[in-house]
Formats: structure tokens, C-alpha cells, sequence
DNA sequence: CTGAAAGCGCTTACAG
DNA sequence: CTGAAAGCGCTTACAG
């Protein structure tokens, strides 16, 4: 009664020894049995199991790390503000799939979040004292730190888009943003409209510069004034909207770099009276659940984000493994809905 | 060239005894430079730090931890699928007062989502094999086995929310549902609302079972077609509204348990042509960020969730040093805005 | 198939 | 204040 109430006693944890004696056998047979049952008599290996579950015993995962000199464990690291993970799907997504894809593998996946500059330098001492085999590394700015830590300390790491600045140093998986960008205005043009703005994405990452880079393929330079940069939170949609609104009154469309700014532009149009499509068209880019759930749905560009996460785990194990980096660039697709 | 391309080299990492012949000492010394500098003479601290520079040393964790048996760890447990982690500010929130708490004990708290049956064991495995020190436990629901296998492990836990079946088993926080609740209800009746419905949280959790016993307390036993359930998310208020309107189409207010599903029930509300709050009056349970960005902004009851974040670690703290379980109970307060 | 032994990289009494 | 030594709990060749 007592017993079953309040802290649980802390009793010591039962150790490989513990089991070995309770099996009648030498610890290296359990250690065996552990690591997958070969070279082990079947008698021998069901005593040990019986052993394991008798004493509840669970490897310490400190100890074996120390001789295996693997953690069996990976860093998903987001490099933004902590809302920035809570507002925008893809983020979701791509924690999901990678989560999925590890566990597969038997590795577990810790999510951190390195919103500021302290955050950052905490989890690069976490991460490079041996916590982890690796990490994935999404929504960096080129001149953040981390990337640069982690690289020199030999770290495997694996980045979500391109790494501006580390193109060669370290692995990443992107979806052609550019191919996909330039689709996108190739498309608004086909269609009639004439003046097409851009809200991009931070011209410190590889969506911002490669999404505009698309859009310049296809229309050429740009009035600066039909160019506004967002950091893709809502809120920065809708006010690079205002911004356009003002600096350039008779746009008819306008291309947003990611579907999460292209639904606040929209409330900003809406609040500003015009009709989407028919007085503004808006195009994303993503094809998030935001493209579906905005009203008028969205016109967008689809990137393949759970097949990025299994690549991107992909090239993580490589990597582990010994591999030189290397990319995958995987294609987009135009998705015409209502908005434009 | 080539050395600064490519893979960074795998050199194997310096170790302390590397550390302690470039500073010509002993390795203890070097670990009491590591461990807090204290009966070290100064010049042998100087020589230490200067050879930690120069080796680029970062401690083995798995090494530090497996004769310390402490990981300087600890677990934020969500146990809901994934998507609720990122539709409710609240759990924001909550990370954010938890992670910064316990980095300032210099304590990486690890985000782990145990959405699924499949996650909690793997979970369950990771966290009782020495990987955290204890584990704040968010959002379990009752019959849940990941409690009951934390806590027979004797692993240090800490719930937010009354974990209930396990009350004097764990250390919890909790706000005062049922108090901030009759608040509400009262309130709702001193404004002259007669047919005052309810959406309830999910009542095998405490926030679900609290907040209706709150306002049976204050309005008695209501008709049960006044009573649905919803889950917290914004889309099981908008179905929870729509169930009352068929049920009950006469109702004039509706206590809500969650900010994100009142706003929910506005959506339903104003679909169908009601008024909020001329025509029915809507209060709301958090006072989170959904409440001021609502229209019309909600009238809701207050818990202090950065409050209940520092207590969590402060009880986890105590629990990791071997203090019994105990209970902190936070209060609640009605906010008045527009909704009701 | 199995056991004895070495060793992973630390911390911490213990002498000095 | 400092060094030598034991020991944390595992895995992994190495003999047998």
C-alpha cells in the first residue's frame, strides 16, 4: 500500500550484471542477446530474456554510447524564433516525416529550437558533446554560426534547402525553387496580368534569393518597387502587401514565396477592397495546408516536403556512415487553384 | 583548399588526457577546471583553460553521465499527436517558459511528441534508458500507460494538469479549473443569460473534468443537451457549436473550455448568423494569444501559464533531488473583453 | 557458442 | 592544491 503510493522507490537500476547472474551466464551473453541474439544457443537466449524481464532491465544507454561512440539519437534544429515552428506547417511536415523516417532505423529524434543567439550556442555544446550522431538543420540564414560549429566540429549534418555559403561543406536536400518560382510567373503572365509583384522570402536564405531568382527568369528585372521581402510569417505577408499596395497601386498580381505570406497578403487585399483573383491575382509557393484552407484557395507551387524528409534522413545516414556530402534537388509543380 | 572543402576530417575527438598533457597536469585537474575550478591553483587553471582552447576540448557526455548517472537533461513529454503541439499557443507557451527555466540550471530540455502508441513506447524506452534526469509531462490523458511506466521506473515526473488517477503518485501544476470555471459560469448568469451551454474539454483529462464540475457548481445540473465535448482543437469547437445549435437553438451564452475552441464556435456562431455577443455570448478558458486576436475579442478566464512553466521545473528540480511528490495549484481570473 | 579481459572517457574520494 | 587509482556499465575482439 505504502509501497505502491508517492515517489516510486529509486531503486539502482538492474545492470547487465544483474541480468547475466540471474541468467546464469556471463554478461557478454546478455550484451549479445542485446545487440541482435547471434552466436547465442537458443536455450542460453531465452534465459536471458526471461532474465531481462524478471529484473526490468534497460541499457544504459551512457555506458554503451561510451564504447559504441554512437548515441543512436539525431537533432532535428530549427533556426528560428520558436512561433516560426508553431505557425507554419511546413515545419510540421517536415518534423513528422523526418521523426517517422529515423524511428524506422531505430534513432530518436530531438527537436530543438535555436530562436536565439544563447539558444544557439547551448545546443551547439549539446549537440557536439556527443549527444547526438548527427543533425538536420532547417531554416538557417547564410552567416548564422551553428552551420559553421557543427561543420568543424565533423558533426554529420544534413540542411534543408540550400546552404548559402556551404553549398560544398555540408549535405542538403532542396526542392528547385527556382524551376518552381519561375513556373509560377511564367503562369501569372500567360494569364493576362502585366504588373506582377513578388513578396520573397528572407534574401538570407535559399527560398528568398532562388524564388526570386526564378521570378527574374521569367519577367525579367523588376521595378524595385514591385519587390517586397517577408521572413514567411503571416503577419509579414500582410504588411509587405500594405507595402506593395502603396508602392505600387495598379499591380494586378503577385507572386508570394511561401503560402502561410500568400494568406496574409490576402487579408490585406480583402481589407483593402479588391477581389482575389479578380482585381489581384496571388500565387504561394508550398502547397501547405494553408494553399486549401484560404479562401480563395490557393494558386501555389507544390514542394515535395515528406520526400524531402526521407531524403533528408537519407543523406543523414550517409553521411553518418563515412559518405562525402552531397545534394538532391527534387522538382515542383505548378497546382492551379482559385486564387490566380 | 581541399581541407577546408568537403566532409570536415573525423579526427577522433580530444579526450581530457589529451587536454591534460598539452597543459602539463594531471587529468583530474583538468577535471576540476571542468567541474567548477575550485582547488585549483591558479596557474594550472590558466594552463587548462588555454589547452581546452587550443584541443578544441568539448566533455563526452556519455562519459561525464555514466559515472555521474546524471544526463543534465530533461524530457518535455507531449503526449498528443503532433498537430496540436502546433495549433495551441498554449503549449508555446508552456515549451518556452519550461526551456528557459531550466537552461538557466544550465538543463537542454528535449521536445518529444508522443502522439501515437507507437511514439510513447519508443518514448517510454528513451527516456527510462538515463537519456533525461525526469520528465515534464504535458497533456496525458487518463488510462495513458506512458505515466504509469515513467513513474514504476521511478523516473522524476512532473504533469501539467491534474494527472488524473495519479494524484498523489506524481508531482503536478495546475491551475484552478473548477474555480475559474464557476467564475465564468457566474458571470455568464449575472449577465442575464438563462440557457447557458458548455463545451468541455476531452473528459478523461483534468482541464475537461474541472471546468464542467466548475460550472455545475455555479448553474447546477444542466439539461444534457446544454453539454458537448470537444478535444482543445479550433475545429471541434466549430462541430461542438453546430451540435448545440441543432440541440438546443435557443441557447444565449456558451461557456467554452479552450480559447482555440471558442474561437471555433465563433466561426459556427456567425456561419449561422448569430451575433456574438448580442445573440449568444461566448467565454473562453486560457486567455491565450487566440483570445486578442479573436473578433470579437473573448472574455475568458486567465490561467498563468509562464507560472505554471517555472513551477513545473522547480517541482521537477525538487523531485530529481528526492523530494516526495507535491501539488501546486495556480489561481484563475476573468478577463472581460467583447465575447460575452 | 561462450567467458574473461580490455577499454571507452570521464569523476571522485584518497593520499600526499 | 595535486596526482594516481578505482570504477561507472557497457561492447568487442580474443581465446577457447
Amino acid at each position: 500500500m505504502t509501497e505502491s503510493r508517492g515517489r516510486a522507490p529509486r531503486r539502482p537500476r538492474p545492470t547487465m550484471d544483474d541480468v547475466a547472474q540471474v541468467a546464469g551466464v556471463s554478461r557478454g551473453t546478455v550484451s549479445r542477446v542485446l545487440n541482435g541474439g547471434h552466436y547465442v544457443s537458443a536455450p542460453a537466449l531465452e534465459a536471458v530474456q526471461r532474465a531481462i524481464r524478471k529484473t526490468g532491465y534497460v541499457v544504459n544507454q551512457h555506458a554503451r554510447s561510451l564504447v559504441t561512440q554512437r548515441s543512436d539519437s539525431a537533432a532535428f534544429i530549427l533556426a528560428e524564433p520558436q512561433d516560426r515552428l508553431f505557425e507554419d506547417p511546413n515545419f510540421n511536415i517536415l518534423l513528422r516525416g523526418c521523426t517517422q523516417a529515423l524511428a524506422e532505423r531505430d534513432i530518436t529524434l530531438l527537436l530543438t529550437i535555436a530562436g536565439t543567439q544563447e539558444d544557439r550556442k547551448r545546443i551547439g555544446r549539446y549537440v557536439t558533446a556527443g549527444h547526438v550522431d548527427g543533425a538536420l538543420l532547417v531554416s538557417d540564414h547564410a552567416g548564422s554560426p551553428l552551420i559553421d560549429e557543427l561543420h568543424s566540429r565533423g558533426l554529420p549534418v544534413v540542411a534543408c534547402g540550400r546552404p548559402l555559403g556551404h553549398e560544398r561543406d555540408v549535405s542538403y536536400v532542396a526542392a528547385d525553387d527556382r524551376d518552381g518560382a519561375r513556373q509560377m510567373a511564367t503562369y501569372l503572365r500567360s494569364r493576362g496580368h502585366r504588373t506582377i509583384a513578388i513578396i520573397t522570402g528572407p534574401l538570407d536564405t535559399s527560398g528568398g534569393v532562388d524564388r526570386l531568382a526564378g521570378y527574374r527568369d521569367a519577367l525579367g528585372e523588376p521595378d524595385p518597387m514591385l519587390v517586397v521581402a517577408g521572413d514567411y510569417t503571416r503577419a509579414s505577408g500582410e504588411a509587405a502587401m500594405e507595402q506593395l499596395l502603396r508602392q505600387a497601386p495598379d499591380l494586378d498580381a503577385v507572386f508570394v514565396s511561401s503560402d502561410l505570406m500568400a494568406a496574409g497578403a490576402i487579408t490585406t487585399l480583402h481589407r483593402a477592397g479588391k477581389r482575389v483573383p479578380a482585381d489581384v491575382a496571388v500565387g504561394g509557393f508550398d502547397d501547405s495546408a494553408v494553399a486549401t484552407a484560404s479562401v480563395p484557395r490557393l494558386t501555389t507551387v507544390r514542394q515535395p516536403l515528406s520526400r524531402i524528409s526521407t531524403e533528408m534522413v537519407r543523406l543523414l545516414l550517409t553521411s553518418i556512415a563515412g559518405e562525402q556530402p552531397s545534394a538532391v534537388i527534387l522538382q515542383t509543380e505548378l497546382v492551379v487553384r482559385e486564387s490566380a
